[in-house]
DNA sequence: GTCTATACACCGATAGAC
DNA sequence: GTCTATCGGTGTATAGAC
């Protein structure tokens, strides 16, 4: 970290290019990790050079959170379509199992570790999903008939992040001891619901 | 990546140095993040120098790679215990609580996607570690007249990484939604089985 | 908005003396 | 085994002209 200079200017948060770096830094992250989300790399991969990056931003670690909150925000956007969807659990399902980008995913939570602003983003984040799953899970319990215990429907919203989350991330490095088993576990689990 | 020597000397990786190279490694990796561990850092952690890192190992890759594998041994033979202990079900719960250092896990997870020495032996270790936990659940659940479906063996050993994994690094970083209540499904589910 | 130039620090890795 | 010295490369960030 250094010290900020008082004068100089900033580019518009709004700009093609601003987005560009956001979508650089989002594919430098998958492809490369974070260690390689730096200044130049992210402006080559956006077509443009080094001190733009600092022209549209304060530092990297802004680059960086700027990129997370973009794609926090899409996610609770889809889980908003999932929630209101004739089938929400099969959609919420579906979306992680679709969306979690394990590779992107793990790349943040990494980077949560020591960057203050992404771990507070991923809290906020995480809380209001599961909160909203839990409801709309305990609706669909209550039309069924299905009792709140032993699974309570907060416990099947962890559950069905803690596997697809697993599950994406052990596909993708060639582990797949037990996925069968698990896919037919949810299931079974899922035409129970509706 | 730069080019080997062909005559540079290299110490025993039995050495008390070597071993405090790695436990170096490993207190940057969780407390650092693996963008800091770099040679100078890790040596400086070992309180050595820079130097004798690649004089006990060729590249820090090899030096991560090596913390790794003595990492997954360790997790390997505690595993070993906990299937031949009274209650192996109950035991690879607790061992997974409180072994599964979030932190340092993610960190590993992140530096698989680019780094093939790790993201094998995670490949390997992970098959082993399910199969032979799949194998003593299924004794336990044949002994309790448990039935294979709808949770398969290999899907509950599945199942108990994937929740404490989310669960040990979801406090790590202050969420909380769900976790009392997949505890008090996870106790129920014990239990059942021993 | 974009360019050139530049500060200063840190990185991996090696060579060779002691 | 450990030391001093060093190479070439890359990182963040800034200053100022166009």
């Amino acid at each position: 970290m250094t010290e900020m200079s008082k004068t100089r200017r900033m580019g518009s948060q709004d700009s093609a290019t601003s987005h560009a770096l956001l979508d650089a830094t989002e594919h430098v992250l998958r492809e490369e990790g974070y260690a390689a989300a730096t200044s130049r790399r992210i402006a080559e991969v956006a077509n443009t050079t080094q001190q733009l990056v600092y022209y549209y931003f304060k530092t990297i670690d802004e680059v960086l959170l700027a990129a997370y909150k973009r794609r926090i925000e899409r996610g609770l956007e889809r889980l908003m379509d999932d929630v209101t969807s004739g089938k929400p659990i099969h959609a919420i399902w579906s979306d992680y199992c679709d969306a979690t980008d394990a590779r992107l995913t793990f790349e943040y939570m990494a980077l949560a570790n020591r960057h203050a602003g992404i771990r507070a983003e991923t809290s906020r984040f995480l809380n209001t999903a599961r909160a909203l799953q839990a409801e709309t899970i305990s609706k669909a319990y209550d039309e069924k008939g299905i009792p709140h215990f032993p699974v309570a429907p907060a416990a099947m919203a962890f559950l069905i992040q803690a596997v697809t989350l697993l599950l994406c991330r052990e596909s993708d490095s060639g582990v797949t001891a037990g996925h069968d088993e698990i896919r037919a576990t949810v299931e079974w689990a899922l035409r129970k619901f509706e």
